[in-house]
DNA sequence: CTTTCATCTGACCGATCGGTCAGGGTCTGA
DNA sequence: TCAGACCCTGACCGATCGGTCAGATGAAAG
């Protein structure tokens, strides 16, 4: 039989959690993490190197699932690109809404840490995606703004179901992005079911 | 002659504009502000009562916009108000770039504050007008995600003037919100020019 | 010259922050 | 029985925060 082993540190973990995203990542102490977990703040620090340390183990599956989708875009042009960074972010914002919820506001100075340093070049090149990598100004703005929105807004849908929220968003999204339909004639269409 | 009198007051407001877009309302400290118009911290609090009155006199003149936005949509329904909001919230939001940018996250705490105490309230009512007053889950999620990318991304851009902004979020607005066309009979359109 | 007033400042305050440290329990394996 | 690893803690640290206060300065008014 299991001995109920107190597993401090998972609990600090999804204290952390529930706090940073009411409060977010600076408004949240660590005395208010160890208050919650019952605990001292001195234990915080035992089993979290840092409080930047509690906050990289908490996103850490959020920004591997970031990096494949970044992995996935390398290539692709055009409508493909579009449809592929649509579907693989709004996938990644429900799933993980807790998280980015945390992020709330924090991330300019969050970026410059190096746990998080190539977090903004991989947005970047989402957005980049999300505009059929177009550089005209009414694609740029339209990626910016369903990736921001969706960041921000995918944490106040707690009554909804991933499920519901997720395809509410890709159809927003789809409905959304500039279309390329006339970008420069490169192939017709490489939208060919190729997976 | 003017005599160059040293306007203080309103160094200090403009300093504190330019520190609170870059690194927050939390994130900026008064002595920062201070360093930056080349005064003492003290002097930034003998021309503002405290920190919070400093941001409640930045705010003010959006604030006041967005007061008059939401009277104008009192009594609007479907897709005028859609039309209102849309146009409404777009204008204000390319205005006041850098006001809005300033909230970045601080939102949750700096909305319980007296000053600032109707925000919360208003932009709920601005939301739900943008949403045609649809309680469908995909319209809701659409209106939300819109303001809040707006909200998000306009400070991103600024290289692009308030013109083209402008007019490249309202292609947008337009083309994600979702259309309140099948509406519970009431009237057919009540869209004819009433200005 | 004296008074008055607005402006400004250095010194200081209590609170809180993230983080350190020496040491006290407790369990386990030798 | 004892050594050592592991877990945890109270006390403490320096830094920084927003904010207070008595007093310096200087110009205008009497």
């Amino acid at each position: 039989m299991v001995r109920a082993v107190p597993d401090t540190h998972g609990e600090i973990l999804a204290a952390a959690a529930r706090q940073f995203t009411v409060t977010g990542y600076r408004g949240t102490s660590l005395q208010d993490i160890a208050r919650e977990v019952g605990c001292s703040k001195a234990t915080v620090l035992y089993h979290f190197a840092n409080k930047e340390a509690l906050l990289a183990e908490l996103m850490a599956p959020a920004i591997e699932v970031l990096r494949s989708l970044d992995e996935q875009l390398t290539g692709l042009t055009g409508a493909a690109a579009q449809e592929v960074a649509a579907q693989g972010f709004v996938d990644l914002a429900v799933r993980f809404r807790q998280e980015i919820a945390v992020l709330r506001g924090e991330f300019p100075e969050l970026l410059c840490q190096p746990a998080f340093a190539h977090i903004q070049e991989i947005s970047d090149r989402l957005r980049d995606a999300l505009a059929g990598h177009s550089d005209r100004p009414g694609a740029r703005i339209a990626a910016l703004v369903l990736l921001a929105g969706i960041s921000e807004a995918c944490g106040e849908f707690a009554d909804i179901t991933d499920d519901d929220l997720r395809s509410a968003l890709l159809t927003l999204v789809r409905r959304a992005v500039e279309p390329v339909d006339a970008l420069p004639p490169q192939q017709p269409t490489t939208e060919d079911k190729d997976s």
